[in-house]
RNA sequence: GGACCUUUAGCUCAGUUGGUUAGAGCGUUUCCUUGACAUGGAAAAGGUCACAGGUUCGAGUCCUGUAAGGUCCA
């Protein structure tokens, strides 16, 4: 067995069992094994992406779920891969081809031209990110990773199209969509984000054209939309204005057209805000949603003033013609004062529209747009709102709150407009008999494939996401019944974030009910949103996220994972904190320093597999550190599978932390080394201690995959040519079975004897420091103790004597004039040469008694509280007169140490 | 305007159905290279649990309201 070196060198160790897990097809998900299966299908990145915290954070989720149902027995398909992101990808690859001065447009290019170059752009930088997960550890089956652009899975969105299209759901139609006038295609309501903007209101006046000298004042935040107003709108219950519906307005803009072209009607609707404004509206129905609205209702006729790409058109009037949209509202508001009708300007925050992807203003524009009704609504809103149940039919949300927001948005849908004016996507799957083929029969046909010549394809292609809500689905093979569909279908757990509940879960399960009947998934854990340390979201804009790279770098792939979950509370964002990175990398190194010991402390015996281990142990010797070791190591299994039913992975870490560190290396790996000693404790010492880091090992693994195979495989746990994932890891009660069968019961009281003698060497500890020795090794220390007392001291007096740094611990009858520290096994004096110093001894127990006393009249207020005794429960009674019982021990000794100085 | 979340030590957060003297990590102070580990060990300082009411024998925990910050929807 090669020996363990001084500290953990993680690089090696990772590529080393990387290599070995892909090699042994660690990760394969099989379909013939019989058990019972456990899928996750990945949130698929953006194909041209770099790999992000909110990845490590979402992707190390997903791994530990994955490798824990490994461990569990479990058959398991974590099946990866990655998305198209129309927008996203098609303008990073035409910015890079304008920048290197190849072209000035797409249009340069071509379709076909330029989504050659899209496809060479994606083989060369489409793999990063699947090589950066692989980095991290992930467990995906690799051997099926797709990607939504696949033939396969091409053939199969526009296969949904079709169906949905002949099922009715899918319509065209001329409405207002939230047009990107950067990327030049219509939005869904999901890609527009609402920000806060600083701008002005403009009021302007226009004459009633009946009654000569009556003028209305008009608010708006858009004058330069003024050429496109087809009305102004009243509520007909405003009495201030009422009357003057049915008559008209004279329109200021454009300023040069005749009067009688710009003389609008006033419209009354009920929709009409009193407060806002003025109570006045300006109605640009080809402009504003509202507005086209209002104009729906009244027949409004539509001028459109603005381009595709935010300029004004010429029917915005000359003085408007050719502007940029904002530069039009500068020029537009100085000609309504030239004119004579701007009354006033105030300054005025509102809400506008941004696209996501663009970070532009959103103009609101009509176009020709497909839209879907969405499927199976009803049926994918009950199955999260009854949420819960066992076995039931539903979807568990994690954390629960959010199917709250779930259902609203269920409960108020909109159709989706799907077609996008790119290139990059999936082209709808529609034809048109082109004008010059001879006109006969249909003239618009649906199909996957071309209808022959004389037909042509629809330009658009379809927004990403209806490529994504087939995902758990079509990556398994959809619409064929494949054997990974019918093992693996549905999933068991989808790892997202709460931002995309509308853009994909929703619609995926919407999805999973049309297409196959059933739900796509039975848990959706949504993660929190990584922050920094101001509590700013994470940007590459910003700067202010660290490249997971270096951080696996800098503190291991296991010690960024450790990390990464320990400050990752259940549906709480995270702030980021690089320290606790390496607080993660350092308990890596405490794990194979104790690993390191117990090789060093030698005589392996057979650590093949638990069951030898445990007919190592003899229970007969078994002290109470024995005892309490594994008492904790069963309760932390225990708390472990609970964090696992519930989705506490933070709380899972802490707790094997606390346990690792505090129960094991500082209390047990400690009192092992006197231990270790005697060739009589030494083989069932060494035994607990196996069977310790056996189920730790194991418990660690879906954390920290890499070291712990590594120290799995150095200290000799597993079968020859065996990996961890091959163990099974019982769970609480399980492991308590198991070890029952072998003799092992624990006793209670051993264990209790335990936190005593904990609290025995922290007293004697601060005791020393208080006088100022806790560097020494050969103080002698003097106790007075009961019988029963001592006889628990004593049997541990070897490690006691070393964890306290004592020459050694004698009991005596009484003790004068040695400073002293009153512990649950008597009174602890420290024999020191020199005088004590009278005065701060006496200050220093003081103190203490000071407090104690406090303590004291609180237990003894509640006692005397006549409610309190005769309503709280028994065991709570008596537990606080116990206190006070201890409690006025400890101030009796104190007491009598203070008068004895 | 509606919904949800957060407010506990200098910082980041735990605190499970109300029940002894509210915890952890980091940071801070002091001491220590003793044979697993200085990526470490030991000791210590540090909190009127945002605020105001209420329920209760008992509230960080339950209820109501207020304030501040955040997120989503309109």
């Amino acid at each position: 067995m090669p020996e363990i070196t001084k500290s953990y060198e993680p690089r090696d160790v990772e590529e080393k069992w990387y290599a070995a897990w892909l090699a042994a097809g660690a990760f394969a998900g099989r379909t013939d094994d019989g058990k019972e299966p456990y899928a996750i299908v990945i949130p698929p990145p953006n194909v041209t992406g770099v790999l992000t915290m909110g990845h490590v954070l979402n992707n190390t989720i997903q791994d530990i779920l994955a490798r824990r149902a490994r461990l569990e027995g479990k058959s398991v398909l974590w099946l990866p891969g990655t998305d198209h992101a129309g927008i996203a990808t098609q303008t990073v690859v035409e910015r890079t081809l304008k920048k290197s001065g190849e072209i000035k447009h797409r249009d340069d290019l071509g379709r076909e031209k330029f989504l050659e170059r899209v496809w060479q752009w994606k083989e060369k930088h489409g793999g990063i990110i699947i090589q950066q997960l692989k980095k991290l550890g992930c467990s995906c089956d690799w051997n099926r990773e797709r990607f939504t652009m696949d033939a396969d899975y091409s053939r199969c969105v526009q296969q949904v199209f079709v169906e949905l299209y002949k099922k009715g759901l899918i319509y065209r139609g001329k409405r207002m969509v939230n047009w990107c006038p950067a990327s030049l295609t219509a939005l869904s309501d999901e890609e527009v984000i609402m920000k806060e903007q600083r701008g002005s209101l403009y009021y302007f006046k226009v004459e009633v054209a009946e009654a000569p000298g009556t003028f209305l004042t008009i608010a708006t935040t858009r004058p330069e939309t003024i050429p496109g107003d087809t009305a102004v709108a009243v509520n007909p219950k405003d009495p201030r204005y009422a009357h003057l519906i049915g008559q008209h307005v004279l329109r200021p803009l454009p300023a040069e057209l005749p009067a009688a072209q710009k003389l609008i009607p006033i419209v009354g609707d009920a929709h009409v805000d009193f407060e806002f404004g003025t109570g006045v509206l300006k109605v640009t129905p080809a402009h504003d949603k509202a507005d086209f609205d209002i104009g729906q209702r009244h027949s409004l006729a539509q001028i459109e003033v603005i381009t595709a790409d935010g300029k004004m058109n010429d029917a915005a009037g000359a003085d408007l013609r050719g502007l940029d949209r904002f530069k039009a509202r500068k020029v537009a508001v100085e000609k309504l004062t030239e004119l004579g009708a701007l009354v006033k300007e105030e300054p005025y925050t509102n809400n506008v529209g941004y696209s996501e992807r663009a970070d532009v203003p959103v103009e609101p524009r009509l176009s020709e747009q497909w839209f879907l009704k969405y499927p199976c609504v009803e049926q994918a809103r009950a199955a999260v709102a009854g949420g819960g149940d066992p076995g039931s039919d539903k979807i568990d949300f994690h954390p629960e709150r959010w199917a709250k927001v779930y259902d609203h948005w269920m409960g108020n849908i909109q159709d989706w407009c799907i077609s996008r004016q790119l290139w990059w996507g999936h082209r709808i799957p529609v034809w048109y008999r082109q004008e010059t083929a001879p006109a006969t029969g249909d003239q618009v046909r649906c199909q996957v494939e071309s209808p022959g010549d004389g037909w042509v394809q629809d330009p658009d292609v379809l927004d990403t996401w209806f490529s994504s809500w087939l995902w758990p689905f079509a990556t398994m093979g959809w619409p064929e019944q494949t054997a990974t569909l019918k093992k693996f279908y549905p999933t068991t757990t989808l790892v997202t974030g709460p931002d995309i509940i509308f853009f994909w879960v929703a619609r995926m399960i919407m999805a999973g009910y049309e297409f196959t009947g059933e739900m796509p998934f039975r848990h959706v854990y949504f993660t929190g949103i990584i922050r920094d340390q101001q509590g700013r979201k994470m940007s590459k804009s910003l700067g202010n996220s660290p490249d997971p790279l270096d951080l696996i770098a800098a503190y291991g792939a296991d010690g960024l994972r450790f990390g990464i979950i320990s400050l990752a509370p259940q549906g709480q964002d995270i702030r980021f904190q690089e320290d606790r990175i390496e607080s993660g990398k350092n308990f890596c190194n405490k794990l194979w320093n104790a690993a390191r010991f117990r090789q060093m402390s030698g005589g392996a015996g057979d650590n093949s597999s638990r069951a030898a281990i445990l007919a190592r142990l003899h229970v007969a010797q078994f002290d109470a550190d024995d005892h309490a070791i594994l008492d904790r190591l069963f309760a932390v299994t225990r708390e472990v599978d609970r964090c696992f039913a519930e989705f506490e992975f933070s709380a899972a870490v802490h707790a094997l932390y606390g346990f690792f560190w505090n129960d094991f290396c500082d209390w047990y790996v400690e009192v092992s080394k006197s231990k270790l000693q005697s060739p009589d404790t030494k083989g069932n010492c060494l035994a607990i201690q196996d069977l310790v880091l056996r189920q730790t090992l194991l418990l660690l693994n879906p954390f920290i995959p890499f070291i712990s195979e590594e120290l799995w495989s150095l200290l000799g746990y597993g079968a020859a040519g065996k990996l961890i994932q091959d163990a099974h890891l019982d769970n609480a009660s399980q492991l308590a079975t198991t070890s029952h069968a072998h003799g092992l019961v624990l006793d209670h009281a051993a264990i209790a004897t335990v936190d005593r003698l904990k609290a025995f060497v922290s007293s004697a500890r601060a005791l020393k420091a208080d006088h100022n020795v806790a560097s020494r090794r050969d103080v002698r220390f003097l106790v007075t103790a009961a019988d029963a007392d001592w006889t628990a001291l004593a049997a541990s007096l070897a490690s006691l004597t070393r964890m306290i740094g004592a020459s050694e611990i004698v009991r005596q009858a009484t003790v004068e004039n040695a400073p002293a520290v009153v512990t649950p096994f008597g009174t602890l004096y420290l024999d020191l040469a020199s005088t004590v110093d009278a005065a701060a001894e006496k200050m220093r127990l003081t103190k203490e008694l000071d407090a104690l006393t406090k303590h004291i009249a609180a237990t003894e207020a509640r006692l005397a509280n006549q409610a309190f005794v005769s309503k709280a429960p028994a065991a709570v009674l008596e537990g606080a007169r116990k206190q006070l019982a201890d409690q006025q021990a400890k101030r009796n000794e104190l007491e009598r140490l203070l008068k004895a100085l």
